[in-house]
DNA sequence: AATGGTCACAACCGCCAGTTC
DNA sequence: GGAACTGGCGGTTGTGACCAT
């Protein structure tokens, strides 16, 4: 186990170990995923095995650009819940949490004038500016304005054509993902 | 055409909770 | 009961592509 960490190859996947890792999860299934570098020979952790997966490989996992619907959704449960992505995907068939995370720091967070902290600070870094951070909103602000979505959400039901046409906030306060924290946190409201 | 800045996204890291022994 | 292991999650980083100068 060890000497596969240790040796364990970083960066982009290649169509070969792409394969490799899609023959395997074909003929054992998904799990056991520290299983994967003894088996195969496959020279990456199984960390890294899963996300490869979970990201890309997945057959069902849509590829290409969010639809409308897809972004009206992404913003609403993210006011709902903030930055749960992996609930957020679970709401969106075929996108996963990494494109949902992926899509609100470069496109939303933008949208809505939510600035990227770690962005700015690269800025910052590269540029050695200061004096900025006008229009700054932090997501828990958004968290503030839950209230009116609250209602809102309730009253269109979401109207949007994917599988939970009828989802409401009582749905996702009721269902096993949601957590004690966010219960309080959301009825603290 | 060359160069530097920015964007978009895949992948890694660190932490935590659940499970097993 | 607790240590070790494993999987999952959110935050962050690395890098290729694209764009402006």
């Amino acid at each position: 186990m060890e000497a596969y960490e240790n040796e364990s190859k970083k960066g982009f996947w290649n169509a070969e170990e792409d394969s490799v890792l899609t023959n395997y999860v074909k003929k054992h299934g998904t799990g056991k995923w520290n299983r994967i570098p003894k088996v195969t020979g496959l020279k990456r952790s199984g960390k890294s095995c899963r996300l490869r997966w979970m990201n890309y490989l997945t057959p069902d996992v849509k590829r290409g650009e969010f639809s409308e619907e897809e972004e009206d959704l992404v913003v609403r449960l993210h006011s709902l819940l903030g930055n749960r992505w992996s609930l957020i995907a679970g709401r969106i068939p075929g996108r996963t949490d990494n494109q949902v995370k992926n899509f609100w720091n470069t496109h939303l967070s933008k949208k809505l004038g939510v600035v990227d902290k770690k962005k700015k600070k690269r800025k910052a870094s590269s540029k050695e500016r200061s004096g900025e951070g006008d229009g700054e909103k932090l997501w828990s602000d958004d968290l503030m304005e839950l209230g009116n979505m609250h209602e809102e959400i309730i009253r269109d039901d979401f109207g949007c054509s994917f599988s939970f046409p009828n989802i409401s906030v009582f749905d996702l306060c009721t269902s096993p993902y949601c957590t004690q924290s966010f219960h309080h946190s959301f009825f603290a409201l």
